[in-house]
DNA sequence: GTGAAAGCGCTAACAT
DNA sequence: ATGTTAGCGCTTTCAC
């Protein structure tokens, strides 16, 4: 259970196959330029005591980390997704992942700062709170691509969400809704262009008159209040847009429980399409942002960078998708 | 955007402060044995030319990464609420969290493969599913301890699980329930335990031919397939237990849908008092693992092993408690 | 309290 | 195809 003796370094395998060190590290690296007998050797020395190369060390010397540094919520279900995504688009580039979460107790400048030191070679910050000003000191440092919200002057990827919402009021006008409400994310980054992208959309149809935007929020427990706001309304509407599938979930469970059936009463259309909407007892109907496109281009954007490649558009927008699943129908006759 | 200019190091401080590297060196690290004002002057130079220590030299060099290794499931809420004190306990003896997700798409072997290279100096490993023998193998290379899951010979930080369960039957059965059914995790770390701890409990307090064990699962989906089968049931439960928080939420998604009112007529307790339980709008009636313990359990042992102190019992058992909200009740009349 | 020198494990540039 | 040398940025002796 103790770990005593100390790891074989690349001198001693060097040793015990009988070659220099500069062999071994060509056939570790699985580099061409060496015999094909001794490259045998080689490899069976290393596997006898065990040898892992010493990431650190090779860095250090190869002046590369290789390592795309990721700043994420970890609570919450979206971020999840993205990174889950992420990993995969890094590992086709060549490159690894350094997670640095967020949480209660510990800010966005420790996850930040923690990376830095590590020697990353470019940063992937997810839905940021940092300040614009900030963001833009350390994107002075290596390369920083922010994802899910728009800042100014940086390297952005983002969904184009007012034209999600577009896409949501259409649906259910489609339907023949027409007391459509909206469930905002608040000062969330997105909130605003979602929020936009409904008023428009409902000025389009002609239902400006029924325009009705509910404070929320994040969280499971924004989308409960603003679901109970829904509730005491004299003329509660047909369908409800919500900021993203986390709020919705809260807004679908407080209806559950006042006996509201969804879709038959009231619709329901979320945003993100996280793997919480796609639960099958969920089974919620929502936009879906475009996960792979955006990591793929999140890793690619970086490693250019880094690369300094000429970037032409600092910003990239994704078109996002409806996905009609089980909670939008026609409205009650 | 570009980051042209290398980055500082530690002799180019030197350098603008006009002294050696050693000094630098020392007040970096906040070590004795540097003048104030010497002190005051690295700082200030070291801030002119925003310096930060490359972590990869500097732990090559002492030898040591301070750093531990965590494999986690980033999709599942309970992990979560693992990293997010695990950060806390780390930080308090000195160390460093590296994150290493398990995804769909991304296993436990690579995860771990990836926090090897990086010279961790611990690991500490979440759930594993990971074999045994594959575990004791890893464990041969650096210390290794496992949290939420029981492996023989290993170091491990769990809780009582059984106890737990003992601990929602009593409580149900002073409200007064008899027909209390167990929503289980079938092959999940800790699942046995539980099912056990459920029928002992049932046992003692004379109930034995109410006990219904019903197949489940980890997650919301397999919450809501029980639940399916326990509505349809010819005299279903007035109380469940269920193997955890994330599959409780499905259970009572499936139960508000369904028009059963909670607790009224069925009365649900979850596992884990995971962030998920607390929300408002769930209010889930759980037995509480003890994160705060356990995750500096975990911490201690890990910082323990690498310092080669002896260690009495390799295997720690956290105490559960009861966490009573709002889905539990006496059984409806 | 301060500085000079050695070297962590590895790769790159230059021999042979 | 193989070996030798230097040095990545830092910490650690050991002198002064």
């Amino acid at each position: 259970m103790a770990n005593t003796q100390a790891r074989p370094t690349l001198a001693d395998v060097a040793a015990r196959a009988g070659v220099s060190k500069s062999l071994v590290s060509l056939v570790m690296r699985g580099e061409p330029g060496a015999g094909t007998d001794t490259r045998r050797r080689v490899r069976e020395a290393a596997d006898e005591l065990g040898y892992q190369p010493d990431s650190r060390a090779r860095l250090l010397r190869s002046g590369r980390s290789r390592l795309l540094g990721v700043v994420f919520g970890i609570q919450h279900a979206f971020h999840v997704d993205l990174v889950t995504a992420l990993y995969t688009a890094a590992r086709d580039r060549g490159y690894e992942l350094a997670l640095s979460a967020v949480t209660p107790d510990r800010d966005e400048a420790e996850a930040t700062a923690g990376l830095l030191q590590d020697r990353c070679e470019a940063l992937i910050m997810l839905g940021p709170q940092t300040p614009a000003p900030a963001l833009a000191q350390i994107a002075t440092r290596l390369p920083v691509v922010v994802l899910a919200r728009g800042v100014r002057g940086l390297d952005v990827i983002r969904t184009a969400d007012a034209d999600g919402l577009h896409q949501a009021v259409d649906h259910l006008a489609l339907l023949g809704h027409q007391r459509i409400a909206h469930i905002d994310g608040g000062r969330a980054p997105g909130a605003a262009d979602r929020r936009r992208g409904y008023r428009e959309a409902m000025h389009a149809h002609g239902l400006r008159r029924h325009v009705q935007v509910v404070p929320g929020g994040l969280t499971e427990t924004d989308g409960a209040t603003a679901a109970h706001t829904l509730l005491d309304d004299n003329e509660p509407p047909t369908a409800v847009t919500v900021f993203n599938d986390r709020c919705a979930t809260g807004v679908l469970d407080v209806l559950a429980r006042a006996g509201a059936r969804v879709p038959d009463q009231i619709s329901v259309v979320g945003f993100d399409d996280s793997h919480l909407a796609r639960l099958a007892h969920i089974n919620l109907t929502t936009i879906a942002q475009d996960v792979p496109a955006m990591t793929e281009l999140a890793v690619a954007r970086a490693v250019d960078r880094i690369n300094g490649v000429a970037v032409a558009h600092p910003t990239s927008v994704v078109a996002p998708h409806l996905v009609v699943r089980g909670t939008t129908g026609p409205p009650p006759a």
